[in-house]
DNA sequence: AACTATTTATAAGA
DNA sequence: TTCTTATAAATAGTT
C-alpha cells in the first residue's frame, strides 16, 4: 500500500517509525469510524504508543459503555457470576477469598455480589508488585442506607 | 477499495451488511496487529454488532493492561486526580461526595486515592434505576496491613 | 468462500 | 513537515 512493500515487524529507524505511527494510527481510526457506520456497530479503538502516549476514539457509543460491554462479555466476569450464584447459598468466606485471589491476578476490581438483602464489594489494588497483594485484599459488606 | 465507490452510511440490505461488518472486523483487526508490530504499541479494538455481540483484539499488551492504561489517561481521571489533590488538603466530605456524585453518572467505580499514609477507595455501584444512586454510594478507607 | 476490478491506504520521495 | 504519487493492500460486487 506504499511504494514498497513492508514486512510486519518493527520498524527500526525512529522517524519512519514515528511517520508511520501517526499514519497508520489515523487511518486505523478511519476504518473503525467507516464499519461503525457502515455497519452499525460500537468499536472502542486504544491505542498506547511505545513511549505511552494514548490515543483512543470512539465511534457509535461512547467509550466508557463499550468497555463496559466488554467487561459484561468478558470470560472472567462469568467466572465472577458463577461465584455469586455459589454465595448466595453461602460459600466458606476461605473459599470465597482463593477464587478473589485467583481473579485478583488479573484484574483490578470485582463486580458487586448480592447475596441475601446486603450488597458485598469485592475488591482489591492490583500494584506493580504484587507479593503482597493477598495483604491489600479485602471483602467489605455494605449496607444499603 | 472494491468494484465501487460506497458511501459512508447505514448499509440497508442486512446480509450485505453483515458480510461487510465481517470483511472490515477482520481487516480493522489485522490493521491493528500490523501497527502494534510495526511501530511497537499497544492496541486493543473492542467491536460490537448491531445484535451485541462483542468482538475484540488486543496486540502488544493484553486487553486488561490497555483498558487500564485508557483508565489512567482519561480525562475524568484526570478530574478524580486533581480530587486527589484537593483531598489532600482535606477537602470537606460534603464536597467530596458531591464530586463523587458527579462522577458517578458516567462510572462504574472510581481510582484508588492516596492521602497522607491512607488508602482511600471511592467507589459506587450504578444500577438501572438511578434514582437511588446517593444512597448507594460509599467512601471507605482501607488501611494497608 | 473465492475471485477480481476497483478503490483506498500508504511508503517513499519532493 | 506537508504534499504528491507510485504502488501495495483492502474490499465491493460477483461467482
Amino acid at each position: 500500500m506504499g511504494r514498497k512493500k513492508v514486512e510486519i515487524k518493527r520498524i527500526e529507524n525512529k522517524s519512519s517509525r514515528q511517520v508511520t505511527f501517526s499514519k497508520r494510527r489515523n487511518g486505523l481510526i478511519e476504518k473503525a469510524r467507516q464499519l461503525s457506520i457502515l455497519c452499525e456497530s460500537s468499536i472502542a479503538v486504544l491505542v498506547v504508543s511505545g513511549s505511552g502516549k494514548l490515543y483512543k476514539s470512539a465511534s457509535g457509543d461512547n467509550m466508557s459503555k463499550i468497555i463496559d460491554r466488554y467487561e459484561i462479555h468478558h470470560a472472567d466476569e462469568l467466572e465472577a457470576l458463577d461465584l455469586a450464584e455459589k454465595t448466595r447459598n453461602y460459600l466458606p468466606l476461605k473459599e470465597l477469598l482463593e477464587i478473589v485471589q485467583r481473579l485478583a491476578q488479573r484484574h483490578f476490581y470485582l463486580p458487586l455480589l448480592l447475596m441475601k438483602n446486603t450488597f458485598f464489594f469485592l475488591f482489591f489494588w492490583r500494584i506493580m508488585n504484587t507479593a503482597s497483594l493477598k495483604n491489600q485484599m479485602s471483602i467489605m459488606q455494605v449496607w444499603i442506607l
